[in-house]
RNA sequence: GGGCGUUUAGCUCAGUUGGUAGAGCACCUGCCUUACAAGCAGGAGGUCGUGGGAUCGAGACCCACAGCGCCCACCA
């Protein structure tokens, strides 16, 4: 209990309710409770190497909401932290940050130093070394990211944080996937794969987008046998002909059907390829056939399956074209493929269309055009398909029945907004394959795997080697299979590790397994899991969202939990999508720091689910304004009357005061209306509509500081004694016990800064309000008269330009029976707050009220 | 091309069983009133995207169209 300061500020609140709240264990998670008594929530893990913008303050405010109003509905809130610090863009940020690069064959040097400064080129060390280093800075990184979240008030458990890097994360993930591989849901293939060639490592279909590129149309002359003449092909790519297998044509394509079959030969390179017919090929595009390259884009290589043709690839992993041409060329043509052998794609390009342009083989001109091409959506150059040997994990890409299974999945779970499921749904309809899970990077889980190498020293990928459970989390570049030593490594006979690691989705897609301790703590996992609450950003269903329920169904048939909370984007002010430089000139914790922490989650807490919010600082400054009211009204709700000191202390009943003192019926009245507004914030909370609930609070809180407070002020003055004052005092703490905490979930900080004015223990704790708990309550129309009466008197002094003090002589109301009755019973209060003499009513159909002001007095 | 969302005051947005348009910001006017001048009171401002339909009655329901945004698909 602290003494009401005189002049009630929030400067200081933040630091000092942090403080105490870790010092008083305050959101410490109780894991003796049961599952029933738990809401567990599977908070999005942030990127740590990515930039703090006001975005991830936007939708982490909206799920604190949810935590802190299911804490004081009775629930104990499972609310870890996570951080996603594995993957890419952290290796990224390391290799920028410090100037080096990992190069897998050096050898660990244990006494290396990053350079202080990053230098011109990176510095090229080895595997371990690289990892140090990423460890070293996802630590700091980390640390920057609790401070926000400490300061924004997230009512995280901070004892209870993990990392997708961790040991918890690789345990988990490694185990999953052992369980997968055993029961056929993971396997290996050696296939076409989209790859990027700067990166180099394998993507998948979830991180793939679309970019507008030019590119043209080249007209390229293939040869019919026997000289019979020429077929026109257009393509995009004439740098992939020494790739071309085959040349397609929709099989009812009347130009074409005699010559399925036959051959033709192309260009510049004389191989004699087959004419085809697949229903793919569309007659209206350029000539209605195309070449078929191994492989120049997705539809290739369902032509290549579909149709079973040979692999000629030209592109190799570092997106160069190889050096040794494919067979079946005539002499000019290998002569023509040394000019390209070594190139980029791009280089080649150019060097192809000069040779067809010599060779008389290109027709016309490339008529340039605009087309959409796939890149990995962090890369830099379009993604090639090259073949290589990687892990898929079954996703329903493939099997008809999976997908069902899964899509049924997305109907089980409860969306919130609901319309957000069929982005779900369409992009299962959507999937071409299973979930590629493998990349060939460094910073992220290895796969648990080892391979048998024969005497030739060669790969055996069938004769695999697992590590027992009981040892896991592995590196199998430094662990050693079952029965080996590191001497049989990339021995003959002996064996050699899985290069790979997983995709960051992979880990990522277990985080309800990592956070609820599957691999390591059954107990807490009894208590947690299948959780209550995803809450995630819409852009990220397709792998996210998608991928852990992929897992969780995978590996206990259920749904990993009951509700998705979808949280929409913040927009830069012009309502674009933000931007970097945008969202990044003023840093978070500097609006913290300018408007304080209840501000800003005001802000957040204004935009709907699922709604994409425009930033605004005039809301922030809003929810300052709210801020500082509730510090005021509160102020005066507990010392008018000299009531500061009194009787509700550490005992004091959830009600907050003596509902049995509320008798005038204006007062009962307004609890009338309090219950009203506790039902509807209950409900809205209840669909995690934290913004309705915000809404309707703030709409009362403001009326009640307006009107209910102005209307009984007189009465609860310190002059005044009897049952009518203690009325008046009465409901405006219990009033204002209720209103603090709805407000609670919003805004934290100022809530708890009243509340420990007069109430014992954290408000954060304190049981949710609720009509009962108001006792007996009367009829809402004596305050909404009441109100509208004061308004209409309000309006005459401030058109006749007077003080609101003025004093009225006659107040002549009109309106029905039923209102007057309800005036009636708040004629006193409703006289003391307008400074009206004399109050007369008189039945009419509809509301009319004469004020006649005193006359000026005096000179 | 398919789907989802959205369109209400200058700006940002509410408007949940259909009953004669709301809030905040900005703007204008007035007011030091014993919680609050980072305040209080008041005012002005909208044919609710367009066109149809069912209804006694539509911002809300149905249909079509348009703008904006997103998701998915197409990528020769």
């Amino acid at each position: 209990m602290a003494a009401i300061p005189e002049k009630p500020t929030l400067d200081g609140l933040d630091e000092r309710w942090s403080a105490a709240w870790e010092d008083a264990g305050t959101y410490r998670f109780d894991r003796t409770k049961r599952r029933p008594e738990i809401f567990s929530i599977d908070t999005p893990p942030p990127t740590v190497s990515g930039s703090l913008h006001v975005g991830h303050v936007f939708s982490y405010s909206h799920t604190d909401t949810i935590a802190r109003y299911q804490r004081m509905r009775g629930r104990e809130v499972f609310y870890p932290m996570g951080w996603d610090d594995n993957g890419l863009p952290t290796e990224r940020r390391v290799q920028n940050y410090y100037g080096v690069r990992c190069e897998s064959h050096l050898p660990y040097d244990p006494a290396f130093v990053p350079p202080e400064k990053p230098g011109k080129d990176p510095v090229p060390i080895s595997r371990p070394n690289f990892l140090e280093l990423c460890a070293r800075l996802v630590a700091e990184d980390e640390k920057a990211f609790e401070h926000l979240w400490r300061r924004l008030g997230l009512s995280v458990d901070w004892s209870m944080t993990y990392t997708t890097i961790g040991t918890e994360a690789r345990l988990t993930s490694q185990r999953a996937f052992l369980r997968n591989l055993a029961r056929g849901e993971a396997y290996q293939a050696d296939a076409p794969t989209l790859w990027d060639v700067d990166f180099r490592t394998a993507v998948a279909q979830a991180e793939l987008e679309d970019r507008e590129l030019p590119g043209a149309y080249h007209a390229l002359r293939f040869h019919k046998a026997g000289g019979a003449g020429d077929l026109l092909i257009d393509t995009t790519r004439p740098e992939l002909l020494a790739a071309c297998v085959a040349v397609v044509a929709h099989p009812d394509d009347a130009r074409y059907r005699s010559l399925f079959g036959a051959e033709v030969i192309t260009p510049l390179y004389g191989a004699r390829v087959p004419i085809v017919a697949h229903r793919l090929a569309d007659p209206e595009k350029g000539t209605g056939a195309a070449m078929i390259c191994t492989f120049g884009d997705l539809t290739d290589v369902t032509w290549w399956r579909e149709l079973q043709l040979p692999t000629r690839a030209i592109v190799g992993l570092d997106g160069r074209i190889k050096h040794d041409p494919p067979e079946a060329f005539s002499a000019d043509g290998h002569a023509a493929y040394a000019e390209i052998a070594g190139r980029t794609v791009k280089q080649a390009q150019k060097i192809v269309v000069e040779q067809l342009r010599a060779s008389g083989e290109l027709d016309g001109e490339p008529r340039p055009i605009t087309h959409p091409v796939k890149f990995f959506e962090k890369g830099e150059r379009p993604l090639e398909i090259v073949t290589s040997r990687q892990w898929y994990l079954r996703n329903g890409g493939r099997e008809p029945e999976l997908r069902a299974a899964l899509i049924a999945r997305g109907h089980e779970l409860e969306w919130m907004p609901a319309y957000m499921r069929a982005r779900f749904e369409s992009w299962i309809e959507g999937l071409t394959g299973d979930w590629l899970v493998s990349r060939q990077r460094f910073f992220g889980v290895p796969f648990p795997v080892w391979y048998r190498l024969d005497a030739d020293g060669q790969v055996l990928h069938d004769a695999r080697l697992l590590p027992a459970d009981d040892a896991l989390p592995v590196d199998p570049s430094t662990d050693c299979p079952p029965g080996f030593d590191e001497s049989h490594r990339d021995q003959p006979n002996g064996f050699t590790a899985d290069p790979d690691v997983m995709d960051t989705w992979a880990t990522s897609s277990l985080t309800p397994e990592v956070a609820c301790g599957w691999a390591t703590d059954p107990d807490l996992f009894a208590r947690t899991f299948p959780m209550d609450l995803r809450p995630q950003a819409h852009e990220i269903i397709r792998t996210w969202l998608f991928s852990t329920v992929v897992r969780a169904h995978l590996e206990f048939d259920v749904l990993p939990w009951k509700h998705a909370a979808i949280s929409g984007w913040v927009l830069d002010p012009d309502r674009k999508k933000m931007s970097k430089s945008w969202g990044n000139v003023v840093t978070p914790l500097e609006w913290l720091e300018r408007y304080g922490a209840d501000a800003v989650r005001y802000w957040a807490a204004s935009g709907r689910p699922g709604t994409d919010t425009a930033f605004d600082e005039g809301q922030i400054k809003v929810g300052r304004k709210l801020a500082i009211k509730i510090l005021n009204a509160s102020k005066f709700a507990l010392t008018v009357g000299g009531a500061g000191d009194g009787g509700n202390g550490a005992g004091a009943s959830d009600a907050g005061g003596d509902v049995a003192a509320v008798t005038a019926p204006l007062d009962r009245a307004l609890l009338a209306a309090l219950g009203a507004l506790i039902g509807e914030a209950t409900a809205a909370f209840d669909q995690f509509d934290y913004a309705r609930a915000l809404e309707r609070t703030e709409r009362f809180f403001w009326s009640f500081c307006d009107d209910y407070i102005e209307l009984v002020k007189v009465r609860a003055y310190g002059g005044e004694t009897g049952a009518a004052a203690e009325s008046a005092r009465a409901t405006l703490r219990i009033a204002l016990s209720s209103l603090l905490r709805l407000f609670a979930p919003f805004l934290p900080y100022v809530t708890e800064e009243v509340w420990s004015w007069w109430r014992a223990g954290s408000i954060h704790r304190a049981p949710w309000p609720s009509v009962p708990e108001l006792g007996v309550t009367g009829n809402p129309l004596v305050y909404a008269v009441a109100a509208e009466v004061l308004g209409a008197v309000r309006k005459e002094k401030s058109e006749q330009g007077v003080s609101l003090a003025w004093p009225v002589d006659r107040v002549v109301v009109g309106d029905t029976t039923e209102r007057l009755a309800a005036l009636d019973a708040a004629r006193s209060d409703v006289c003391d707050a307008g400074k009206i003499a004399q109050l007369s009513t008189e039945v009419d159909g509809q509301m009319l009220v004469k004020v006649e002001l005193a006359a000026p007095t005096g000179p």
